[in-house]
DNA sequence: GACATTATGACTGCATACAAAATTGCAACC
DNA sequence: GGTTGCAATTTTGTATGCAGTCATAATGTC
């Protein structure tokens, strides 16, 4: 898993170096949205440098990252703990989350251009097609890359990070919610009614909407929370 | 300077173990704020080590951390390059402070406790009496401190995290606004019908007043910026 | 048998060493 | 005059070593 993602070609664009620690933390974040590192568990960093054929300097400057973006906490003698969410920190980033999506949309419907709604359309489109195929995977990546894409759709970098980040912190509950029985089809109808709002560039439509769709997320993720 | 700051002596509280990366994470953040480096600059590792005396891990793995908190850009194999904000990044992050403060605000006044309120208050007329005395530096932080305690009150750590995030990555800009000549007495006022909403507990309007005291803000250092 | 104490092992934090890449300076060339 | 090529130096990226700290198991005492 992890392959067959969206990147693009770039045949003209800028040339991207890349160093290790980057591609560690790229690693590290799948592996705990994934559950591979559970929350709650300490960091091994010479167990992972092994697995990940890595010494200790690049691993340790990745942990620092994501310690930055709240990922992990650093506990001095002790290393690295992935952050562990309780019920009201879910609720908590929820709210925010909520208000920063509001924002997106109302930003989004009076700034966007046609071409790059029409880009979200069709990511939109994509994802539906992964759920007529049932692959939950795929719907899994494309629904969080609808999500950003929309948010992106502002054209507010700051609103991008901001996002990103308390979307990366409850990206594993979404990631064990997604695989469960939950209501798979209304998630979608939710979607479609956003996509509608957007196309319609109903800007208060669509925030109240992308509101409804976070608050139904919580209630099918809930059961999965300590506490 | 950096002195003088407000730490409760914690008696009996819990003891804190510091590793010397905190410490280096703390006095890199406030070097960037006084634009001891400045926006733009590349961060040298072995001039800053010698500075502070301590080896270059730890410098970087202090980096790091800023890196993923958004202060730091880190460029493959040219270190760590301090964010610079353009004039639109800041009416960015501005947008999203106004929707974060404004949930924080109306979060306050729902839910916070009167003696939280009152101490938030406490802060608010001491940084008063700094205005009066006319000491910048100690309103500057006072201020700071205000609108942090403000969030605070939401008991919402998502919320706290976020604001403080984007808080941080605007405060040399800030640092510098405060030194000016702006309207102080005025920020000044507006703070006064901020603690007036709060205390009534309308977090409709202690939201409406946050907006626009930012809003202000931003007209009043606007002037400082590139482009 | 339960509890306090000590000893052992593992792990992190920091420092340092080495390798690779980039910046700088200079000279030659178009 | 400006650009290009090259070499020297600086700087970053990665690896490794060592000391301090923490967790756990073993030991001894009551």
């Amino acid at each position: 898993m992890g392959a067959a993602d969206l990147e693009e070609p770039q045949a003209g664009g800028r040339i991207v170096r890349r160093s290790l620690q980057e591609d560690v933390a790229v690693r590290l974040r799948d592996m705990i949205t994934q559950g591979v590192i559970p929350a709650g568990a300490r960091i091994n960093e010479v167990a992972l440098c092994a697995q990940l054929g890595v010494s200790r300097s690049p691993l340790r400057e990745a942990v620092r990252v994501l310690a930055g973006e709240g990922l992990v906490e650093l506990v001095p003698a002790r290393g690295a703990v992935v952050r562990r969410l309780t019920m009201k920190d879910m609720a908590d980033n929820l709210a925010v989350l909520k208000a920063l999506e509001g924002l997106a949309g109302r930003l989004a419907c009076e700034v966007a251009t046609d071409a790059a709604i029409a880009a979200v359309v069709a990511l939109h489109r994509e994802m539906m097609d992964r759920y007529a195929a049932r692959d939950r995977l795929a719907y899994f990546k494309l629904n969080q890359a609808v999500h950003t894409a929309i948010v992106a759709l502002s054209d507010n970098a700051a609103l991008v990070r901001a996002h990103e980040a308390i979307q990366s912190r409850m990206r594993h509950i979404r990631f064990i919610g997604n695989a469960g029985p939950e209501n798979w089809a209304g998630a979608v109808a939710e979607h479609e009614t956003m996509i509608a709002a957007l196309q319609a560039r109903d800007g208060e439509a669509l925030a109240a909407v992308l509101g409804q769709h976070l608050d139904r997320t919580f209630e099918r993720v809930k059961g999965l929370l300590p506490r």
